[in-house]
DNA sequence: ATGATTTCATTAGCTAAGCTAATTATATAG
DNA sequence: CTATATAATTAGCTTAGCTAATGAAATCAT
């Protein structure tokens, strides 16, 4: 064993279960009436807290007109508000709503526990190797960023 | 050290990883003036060979007209080829052609650069975990399918 | 202070990709 | 031979992305 991993190998390896794995929790999320877009939404503004629409669109890696009509749609539904700020008259910042808290929270549970559920039988070691490998990963997709 | 992980601690660290990484590589095709649907499609004819439409759309894990209309565009754009089956005159077998295979291979060796300079730096310990992790990532998002 | 530039957000209009429902053509079963 | 099932397409809708144009506010340079 040991053998000298190739690291374009490992790239690849890697790069296909990742796809692999959100490809299989693509269906969890419908049930909830919450598609991709805006679940990821409320998880930056759950997690981050309020933020301007550019920001917003910063985090989510989109143009800013993609944001602002996805906020319209999630303000409509009540799941995110408008604050104006104090200091700048053009900026708004959003936040999230207990509703869309809930319904967030609901939607992260749902993928999560399928997530759960499928490592239910893993060793703790192997478990042990997923968290390594996720911290392992985050820093890999940052440096792709800076790139 | 080794304290007892939390599989569902797991489950959300390895889910954000894999968002997080695919994310930071989502940039990475458009010069090449192809979108990611596309890119995914080929991947699936390149490594699988020929299929027909249905299959195509199962592996894809979209719906038929979905991949129906996909093809015709790929198909204008010299991409794949129809072929009629032998024994089914229902049935069309889409193949890759070798303009498509060229694009592909552009496309994904892109993207595995890309993370391949990500890793550039980890030891061989690491890429070792990684490529474990990858294995344990496969499995699980088959079990999600499965369930 | 005023005029030019930059920044924040929205709107309009386009494209791509997903879906369901309806249609056509072919296979298969009773 | 008729009925049913399957493969693919088409039509029509939705959502999420984009760019370009616009409006409104802030900043900067005279």
């Amino acid at each position: 064993m040991k053998s000298k991993p190739d690291p374009q190998a490992v790239a690849d390896h890697i790069h296909s279960a990742a796809i692999h794995l959100l490809r299989s929790l693509k269906g969890k999320d419908k049930m909830l009436g919450i598609n991709p877009a805006q679940l990821s939404a409320l998880s930056v503004l759950y997690f981050l807290g309020p933020l301007t629409i550019s920001r917003l669109a910063a985090a989510e890696g989109v143009k800013l007109p993609t944001i602002s009509r996805l906020v319209k749609d999630m303000a409509r539904g009540q799941l995110v508000m408008r604050e104006k700020a104090e200091n700048d008259a053009r900026s708004t910042y959003i936040s999230i709503t207990p509703k869309g808290k809930a319904l967030f929270e609901r939607g992260r549970i749902n993928r999560l526990m399928a997530i759960t559920t499928a490592l239910e039988n893993l060793t703790d070691e192997n478990l042990e190797t997923l968290a390594k490998a996720a911290t392992l990963m985050e820093n890999a997709a940052k440096a792709v960023c800076e790139a």
